[in-house]
DNA sequence: CAATAACCGGACCGGGCGGTCAACTTTGCT
DNA sequence: AGCAAAGTTGACCGCCCGGTCCGGTTATTG
């Protein structure tokens, strides 16, 4: 499906590359709202250049969220074979914060259903935690009344909370990812006053 | 301090009234970035009116921030003379992420420092939680690594969280509050790998 | 019931935004 | 080298935003 018809002339992809790195810089410092000239100032570039590239300011965006989501999957996949699936569970959610809070991608989740791509990719990577989940809960490391979904969506918290403090030391979002991961091991075990929401919806 | 000089006008102060509460509906479904052009309309008044009123936009979303705050804060000075500590604090979290729920505020800690009025009424209520949360420690109903600002920072992740489930039913939050704070309960109870941080900064 | 001060409203302003386009430059093939 | 196709550019457009301002309106007071 949609075999690339001709090969990007090579100022293009040299300008295509930076455009999408300046892209992530400035989503990343000033939120979803950076401006198109800004993105285009930093990557060197007049500001036609990104619209010839990304149809869209959300074409842009899009491009850049399903990049990270593809690589938190291509993480999960492989954490599937490893022998402990409640450390698994745990590394991958380090991976994805990691990720998050090496350039503030809190944008990736606000940019909801921007293409159908989008979604795709998403539902992809939704599919792989939902199997971390389920092996964990099989070994006993994660309490049985939790869902992918509910990991899926505790997944950002961390950044989140962090995010409140003014200059933050980097790594502080793993004290919060500590505390959240014990609420989901057994021993918290205080039963939950509402079911799992369903997110394919 | 800043005796009012004058009553305010009939129109005047009613006019101001229904401005607040268009400005807090507003804010609630558009987010930080309501005009202001609909706050008025929705508040069946001028767009001058407003500005009149409040100098700034900004100025607006403070006098609503400030509520809000006072209102919890109230909420967790009685809360601190509860007899079960343990309970007072659950009981904060819920009433916060209540709130939070009736009308979205996540602007609510987005709009940071707007004004030093909103910076002091959120120390005090910082000041409180820091009771609440110290007295639930001495009756060892939370772990002893926990701070006050660790549950200021984990207060608004229910309603974060669940902000990104489609169609959510109204109390999803307290599944997610419920799984914080058992990840808050001594029984969790693995070392915390990163120090609190101090929100005075 | 005047008279006056307080208040209201919407046309208006400057600025920044996403997106377009026609003139110009670069690339790569022959 | 030469030339068509691909790529680049920045001035430009329409739009919407926060904020201003003044002519008209309304509440209050004696």
């Amino acid at each position: 499906m949609t075999a690339a018809p001709r090969p990007l002339r090579a100022d293009a992809a040299r300008n295509r590359r930076s455009l999408l790195a300046a892209a992530a810089d400035e989503f990343a410092e000033r939120g979803l709202d950076a401006s198109v000239a800004d993105i285009a100032r930093r990557a060197g570039v007049g500001k036609g250049t990104v619209f010839r590239h990304f149809a869209t300011k959300d074409d842009l965006l899009a491009a850049i969220v399903i990049d990270r989501i593809d690589a938190l999957d291509a993480i999960g996949q492989r954490l599937l074979s490893a022998p402990d699936a409640g450390a698994a569970l745990l590394e991958f959610l380090t991976a994805a914060a990691h990720q998050r809070q090496q350039r503030d991608l809190s944008f990736l989740q606000e940019a909801g259903d921007i293409s159908a791509e989008v979604t795709q990719t998403r539902t992809r990577m939704f599919d792989t935690v939902e199997k971390l989940v389920e092996r964990a809960r099989e070994h006993g490391a994660i309490r049985t009344d939790v869902t992918g979904a509910d990991v899926i969506l505790l997944m950002c918290a961390p950044n989140y909370v962090v995010s409140y403090v003014p200059n933050a030391p980097p790594d502080l979002w793993q004290r919060y990812l500590a505390i959240i991961f014990d609420g989901l091991r057994p021993a918290a075990a205080h039963p939950l006053p509402y079911p799992a929401p369903d997110l394919a919806g």
